[in-house]
This record gives C-alpha cells, structure tokens and sequence, in this order.
DNA sequence: TAATAAACGTTGATTAGTCAACAAAAGTAG
DNA sequence: CTACTTTTGTTGACTAATCAACGTTTATTA
C-alpha cells in the first residue's frame, strides 16, 4: 500500500511540465520577434490540422470553452491569422487561417519541435516513444 | 526519420492533461462546498510539505513568478488559510499554513488522490509507475 | 403553426499567470 | 560611511480560462 505522494502524481507533474514548457515555447516565440503566444500557436496548428470547423467544435477539442476560444479568435483575427465565415446558419461562424496563419504554423512549429527536442534530450529513443504511448492512453482514458 | 506531430507532443499531451485534471480536481472541490481552487490548493500543499518558506522561494519552487504567488497568497489569507508573518528582514515575509489550512490540506489530499485513480485506471501498476518515473525524469531535465 | 427547447456566439465577473517597473530594505564595495 | 547593487514584495497592464447569464437563430414537438 503506496502512500499518496502529490508532488509525485501525474496532476502535479503534467502541471509543471506543461508550465514550464509553454514558458520555454513563448521565450522562444517570442526571440524571432512574434507576440503569437503559445496557446494561440496551438489552436492555429489545431485548425490547421483539422480543418475549418465552428466555434463549439474548436472549443470542445481543445477541450475549453466556447468563451475561452471566442476570446482566442479575436486576438487572432485581429492579427490576420484567422477568418471568421457565416454560412446559411447565421449562429455559426466557420474559422478558417488566412495565408499568414498558415505561415505561421510553419515558421513556429520548427520552434515547437526544438522545445520539446531539448526536452526529450535526456530519454532514449525507446523511453521517449514510451511516454508518448502512455501520455496518450492517460488522455484518452480522461478526455 | 519520423514527422514531428504537435498533437503527439510531451507539450500538447501535457498542457491537455493537465487542463482536464484541473477540471475535474476543481469540479470535485467545488461539490464539497468549498471555493477553493486547485492552484491554491496546490500552494498550500507546497508550504505543507516544504516547511515555512518566503513567497520568493514559493515561487521558485512552483516555476511561476513572485507576482503569481503574491496574489494567490492573497487569496489564501483572506480566507484565513494562511498567514504572513515578518522577521528581521522586514522585507520577506514568511508563508505558513492557518489550522484552517492544514485542515484543508487533509480533506482535499483525499479529492486529488480519487481524481488521480480515476484517470490512472487504465494502467496497470506498472504502468502507472513507469508514467510516474518518465514524468519525473522529464521535468528534471527541463526545471 | 405556435410554443418550447437547443445550439451558437457573446459578455461580464472572477481567478490565474506573465512582464515590466517600482519602492523599500538589505547587502556589498570603494 | 557613502554609493551602488541586489533582493523582496508589490502594482498595473495584458493574455488566458472558467462560469453564469443573455440574445439570436435554428430545431423540435404539441
């Protein structure tokens, strides 16, 4: 019978990592001179990835809210990165990158895969695809 | 030579996990009546386990800036979970809990440890203790 | 068809985190 | 001892996320 440790529990160390992370990514965003922050970069590569879909769509596989993402959008559209398209359901807004956003996809996910290389830099090939493995099996059993 | 995929990154699994975690540590903590949330939960299992500290190395433990930890102690204070106290350096104030706040410590240690098994329920022991080493390894590597 | 319900985006209020700048106190050097 | 530097906590401005509430528009159903 283990005691509960919680600077020992995924909680407490997917929380620090990610911090940390995010806070490596923006220094690094922000060195080539780009506001873009790193949750924006995210739901740009999401959008990008996925195709253009609505507003509750975004907010529901970024697993936000739709105030949240609405938020998100306005910051982006303000720079250019992204566009706002009404259908013939005029509640729906279908969310689209402009050439710049998806230039700025390239040019930052460079930066992303650095980040997460000198991350990775102390794990093995083998430990590194393990921890994918299980990152994704602990999300799928939570989201 | 394998495609880098954000969506398959320590950064977006963990910053993800992290955010359904909270959700669901918050949602737990709020059916209890109480309006504690889990950052502030969190501080106040740090000065638990780490001893009497200034907010300058709370906040170096914690990898978020003195503003953060300033104002999440305010927080704390104002709902009696925490006191500051000054010694000789009338700069630095020494964080320590209330009675209050070490209760608070015990009853929600219970919330986070349900939270934690729930989402670990899909792996095996060994598993779980193998996430648990990769994850501490990783943020070794990057703190 | 008319009334009700659901979906969508939006807004305001609150908590959280970062950055830059600041005053006051303590430490260091000349 | 005086001048400079560092440390500590604080504040303001900004981005981000959540929750609750709201108005429109679309869908359902009685």
């Amino acid at each position: 019978m283990k005691k509960y440790v919680f600077t020992d529990s995924v909680g407490y160390l997917t929380t620090t990592i990610s911090r940390i992370l995010q806070q490596k990514l923006q220094a690094k965003f922000k060195s080539t001179g780009s506001n873009t922050t790193p949750e924006q970069w995210r739901l740009l590569v999401v959008i990008s990835n996925e195709g253009e879909m609505n507003q509750s769509q975004l907010a529901e596989l970024q697993h936000k809210d739709r105030a949240a993402i609405k938020r998100l959008l306005d910051h982006l559209e303000t720079k250019n990165l992204v566009i706002r398209k009404s259908g013939k359901d005029s509640r729906s807004h279908t969310i689209s990158l402009t050439q710049e956003g998806r230039k700025m996809v390239q040019v930052f996910t460079k930066a992303s895969e650095e980040t997460v290389n000198e991350a990775l830099s102390c794990f093995s090939e083998e430990e590194a695809k393990n921890l994918n493995q299980l990152l994704n099996k602990l999300l799928n059993n939570i989201k």
